[in-house]
RNA sequence: GCGAAAAUAGCUCAGUUGGUAGAGCGCCACCUUGCCAAGGUGGAGGUCGCGGGUUCGAAUCCCGUUUUUCGCUCCA
């Protein structure tokens, strides 16, 4: 455990000191959860981003992208019930320093009151009538009791009455369910999405929220695109974009910030045919992640039991991450829910005539959804490695898959003379019009090396004295560290290719 | 948000019972003309997280605050 802290501490470092990422506003102190990308992390980002955009849109005739608004009607909350959800009341146990949800503390309470009348009811059945009748009345008096305690909640909380949901705990008599300590703070109301405004008066503004989930905006356009793009069922809608959540505790770093990017597609089929396409997108999504050849033992799916209100199956791809396996990605079976709601709520039809059945149907929707930050750190995480050389000492390598890597070659002249630095720079101006490639001259090749390594440059391409006399240099291998010697013409052909979409995805979806 | 711990140079960290701030690495310039980090010379960079207080004097003691880490809690 303590090796696993130690090597994440070590990755947030080498984030840091390499340009990947920073906190934000640091000048000021930082602001809690919340990071910003330096040089390499936004070009790390962006081509994972890139990596998955072209899986879904570019090599899927019937997927197509959308860039929604962040900002978007206050009712599609409403509707998607995040208005709700999003909303809990929390309470503390001054003693145990737990906290607790005020609505699920009465729940189980009631919950309580409920197997008691259970047990009477079993209790009564074994004995003559007159003592069945003593015990339905005590059967009816708990349900009665019951009744009355979460419809008082349900009232309350309606009302936003918090000061009465202490009290009913209080008069309960609730105790933390670990302690059995009855010291509880006031109930609190935690609102998960951030609030802004829209207009500039404050009296005539209009009460709005960042999107706590990028989703909603493929939803509310889902008739838009269809009818704009004459797609047919199935047929997917991929989003990459900014949510935010105002969490009680973000924490581990950009595993779980108040801002953060998701990749989303939402994948429309028609009513009894989502799972088996759940099923699909399950298989794709893992292929997908392999792809990046991190190793296939530090994934997993993880299944979930207990469903959200939306959904009839759902499903996590859990990374191992430097501090256990964790969600990646989210499979979910989302039904028709979201569109019905929006459909109730907006008092628009959102159906899809299906040419092929003849009929109408609000589609059903399966899901893939994976955080753009959480993939960041996966990549980052597993490639940062600190390896033992044949000869004892030690270097610290960051074996980014290739196609993903900021920089992809350095070209190093030797030494900054006899013209070495200027056919360097020849091979820079070429290469450059097809990757990102840099320059460096400074100190010993060999430092040179590791320097680029650390930032995750799969190639090194070194021009030395020969290279005047035949146009060849040596391209050193970062992951082997290995050199061989190439003709200056055929370096960019060999990159590409090694770094090709379809090297890298195209193997493994085969 | 509660509890505990921490915050000194870009990074890793020293800093004696309170007496004007240091090292290694990194960075920059020049020299050395080099194939796997550690050759030489010179240099930049810190109001010791921030704000108060105690004191002749605070990186050091006290209070507050911010941020980070860990535990609890939450996590569509």
């Amino acid at each position: 455990m303590s090796q696993q802290e130690d090597l994440f501490k070590k990755v947030v470092a080498h984030a840091k000191e390499y340009g990947f990422i920073f906190a934000s506003s640091e000048i000021y102190d930082g602001l809690s959860a919340v990071y910003d990308y330096g040089q390499n992390g936004s070009a790390l980002k962006n081509n994972l981003r890139q990596y998955w955009w072209r899986s879904m849109v570019q090599l899927h005739q019937n997927i197509v992208g959308v860039d929604a608004a962040i900002l978007m009607h206050p009712t599609t909350w409403k509707a998607s019930g995040h208005v709700d959800a999003f909303n809990d009341p929390l309470i503390d146990n001054k003693d145990s320093k737990k906290r607790y949800r005020a609505d699920v503390l009465i729940e189980d309470y009631a919950e309580k009151l409920e197997q008691k009348a259970q047990k009477e009811i079993g209790f009564g059945e074994r004995f003559d009538l007159a003592q069945f009748e003593a015990t339905n009345e005590r059967v009816l008096r708990y349900r009665e009791e019951q009744k009355e305690i979460l419809s008082r909640m349900a009232q309350s909380l309606e009302k936003e009455d918090l000061a009465d949901v202490k009290a009913l705990i209080e008069e309960l008599g609730i105790a933390d369910p670990d302690t059995g300590s009855k010291n509880w703070t006031d109930v609190r109301q935690f609102n998960l999405m951030f609030g802004t405004k829209l207009g500039a008066s404050a009296d005539s503004a209009m009460d709005l929220y960042l999107r706590p989930e990028t989703a909603q905006g493929i939803f509310v356009n889902y008739l838009n695109v269809q009818k704009t793009g004459r797609m047919k069922i199935p047929f997917g809608i991929a989003q990459t974009g900014k949510a935010f959540r105002n969490e009680i505790v973000a924490r581990q770093f950009i595993f779980r910030m108040r801002e953060f990017e998701q990749m989303e597609m939402q994948f429309f089929v028609r009513p009894g045919e989502e799972m088996q396409w759940y099923e699909y997108w399950k298989e794709t999504r893992l292929k997908w992640h392999l792809s990046l050849g991190m190793g296939a033992e530090n994934y997993r799916f993880h299944d979930h039991e207990k469903l959200a209100h939306y959904a009839n199956a759902a499903a996590d791809i859990e990374f191992n991450f430097p501090f256990g396996f964790k969600e990646l990605e989210g499979i979910h079976s989302r039904t028709d829910f979201d569109l019905k709601q929006h459909e109730a709520f907006s008092g628009k039809k959102l159906q899809y005539f299906d040419p092929e059945l003849g009929t109408s149907y609000v589609p059903y929707v399966v899901e893939t959804s994976i955080g753009l930050d959480r993939l960041f750190l996966a990549v980052l995480s597993h490639s940062l490695q600190e390896e033992t050389l044949a000869d004892g000492t030690s270097r610290t390598v960051l074996k980014l898959p290739s196609i993903l890597a900021p920089v992809k070659a350095a070209i190093l002249p030797l030494v900054k003379k006899d013209g070495l630095p200027e056919l360097a720079h020849e091979i820079v101006e070429s290469l450059r019009w097809d990757m990102p490639v840099t320059y460096d001259e400074k100190d010993a090749v060999g430092r040179r090396y590791r320097r680029q390594d650390a930032v995750g440059t799969p190639y090194c391409i070194t021009v030395d004295h020969q290279s005047l006399e035949d146009r060849t240099v040596t391209i050193r291998y970062r992951d082997s560290m290995e050199q061989e010697r190439i003709a200056i013409a055929d370096l960019s052909q060999k990159m590409q290719e090694a770094n090709s979409f379809k090297h890298w995805l195209g193997s493994a979806l085969a």
